[in-house]
DNA sequence: AAACCATTGTTAAACGTTTAAATTATGCCT
DNA sequence: AGGCATAATTTAAACGTTTAACAATGGTTT
């Protein structure tokens, strides 16, 4: 046997019948808008792939409606061994797929409550809960909060903490301080100077936005609206994007914890894979509040 | 033969002796940074590989040290055709190693000039004379640039083209307006506040950050300097990173083209496959300048 | 010394395709 | 009806592994 011989991997992974590739698809970020983890979360899906020996393979979505033919033609075709999904919603199609088909998947992120399948998410909830809570210990009374309008999970369990955390803290909730706005910058600055338009005793002095993008918006809509962030108004963003720590000022907001995610999902993946038991076969992850100077500042009420 | 039979992939690439599959690698983000391209960059070598009915298989890069091996490894065991490069540099390991077993490969970047590969980058160096003769057509007479340190192509050619646009004006550079910076938001900040210290009539009205993610040091330096940035001073930044548009001011950068370097590195790297000559096997792409408020103003000196 | 066991080495089959070769079937002409 | 060219179909080999079965070797035990 020569030295520095490696065996094929094509023919090994024939006559074990597996790829050790895991497949992932992601939708492209248009590009007035900017996803602030996808870089991180494949960076951390294919390290721990690659700690099994497995590797990331991906595969674009172009399409939504030629997005599951794509899945469906992988499983066929046998290109890979399991699949990681993000974006799930409700009434998500390649969940229904890969459940009938019976073929191993995890997903970042919940479908119908009712439908049993691997799924790890951040709790949303409980994060927008925390925040709710700074901003109230902070001396906030009307709080504000930018909710995604589709018909999104994600969005729902983020409005759902806000909602909670006023009602812990005992304070009505007016109707106007929920803004609806999709996950866009634009709308987000104009649900902002709705906002700032309520007059004085019923406007908010704590936004708090559905993602960073949005909280950028707030940030300059309260800026060209002649408020200060941090000493008139404070803001709260989520997904702690690279550059929220560089915003003026910088942007308190929810960092999900994507490297353990990641690791999870694939090691929830390769036991599935060699059918071992699965301890928990749904997981909620706890977001982290990082508090920067966009809340930082106690509030005295001077309306 | 029945109805939706799709061959084995496994057994077909087998056969065949190829495995449709192109690897990709790219190092990971340190948090405090961001990179605006990698996700779009993915995004579209991963669909100008589905056209041609190719994948991108992607692999971490741990640390440097081991990075080489994951390649030979791979190359060994043939679990990819071929590869596409990114973050190439002077004397890069991974072009020699590549090159010396004639496995095919495309570079996004340059490295040695002696050196014969297929390589795609963007004209640095047009793009920031670009930027310079923008900022000299608005009034601006002293014009600062904020250069990497390291033995870095990119920001070589980069700094090129500030030299060459000062020198096409007629304009000579104070030796202190060339500053050297990390691809850091602190060391960006500070080299700023270096500039704003110098004596009002060598102080420069303009800066050319080496990215945007540096250019946000800029604009957070001058403005905690009392600066308005737009009015008192012009600042360029390079990658047009999604946010560039949300910054305020918003921030004029230069845009690569991302899409079609994804296109043309997937699609030389096939023709290359297939034995196909191919045309250009150097290709120099232009960034474009996109002009936003942090320069748009006309400046007339007020020193 | 024969029988037994353990170790090492060799052989063959299987994984699921593709391609070329070999075989059988079809149709046409004489 | 026999022969031949062509079309359709079947068979077989190869791609490079792994694994199980089997054969051979050598040493130990009775």
């Amino acid at each position: 046997m020569r030295l520095g011989y490696r065996a094929n991997i094509t023919a090994r992974n024939l006559q074990a019948s597996e790829t050790r590739l895991i497949g992932y698809s992601w939708r492209p970020t248009p590009t007035e808008q900017f996803n602030p983890i996808v870089d991180k979360f494949l960076q951390s899906i294919a390290e721990a792939a690659a700690r099994h020996d497995y590797r990331i393979l991906a595969f674009p979505s172009m399409d939504v409606h030629q997005e599951l033919s794509a899945y469906e033609e992988m499983m066929l075709i046998g290109q890979v061994d399991g699949f990681i999904l993000t974006n799930t919603n409700f009434d998500d199609e390649r969940v229904l797929a890969l459940v009938s088909n019976h073929f191993p998947f995890v997903s970042f992120g919940r479908a119908n409550q009712d439908w049993d399948f691997l799924w790890i998410d951040v709790d949303g909830a409980a994060g927008v809960l925390e925040a709710t809570r700074h901003l109230v210990s902070q001396g906030h009374l009307r709080i504000a909060f930018l909710a995604w309008p589709e018909k999104s999970q994600t969005g729902h369990y983020r409005l759902q903490g806000y909602l909670n955390g006023m009602e812990e803290a005992g304070l009505a909730v007016d109707t106007e301080w929920i803004q609806l706005a999709g996950n866009f910058y634009e709308e987000s600055y104009a649900a902002t100077q709705r906002l700032l338009a309520l007059p004085l005793e019923h406007r908010p002095s704590a936004v708090i936005a559905s993602s960073d993008l949005m909280a950028l918006g707030v940030l300059n809509a309260a800026w060209n609206g002649g408020l200060e962030v941090g000493r008139d108004m404070a803001v709260i963003g989520f997904d702690d994007a690279p550059i929220a720590r560089y915003m003026r000022p910088a942007l308190t907001s929810l960092a999900q914890p994507v490297d353990k995610i990641g690791d999870q999902l694939v090691s929830t993946l390769i036991d599935e894979l060699n059918g071992q038991p699965i301890g928990e076969r749904q997981v909620l992850m706890q977001p982290t509040l990082v508090v920067r100077a966009s809340s930082a500042t106690p509030y005295s009420d001077r309306s």
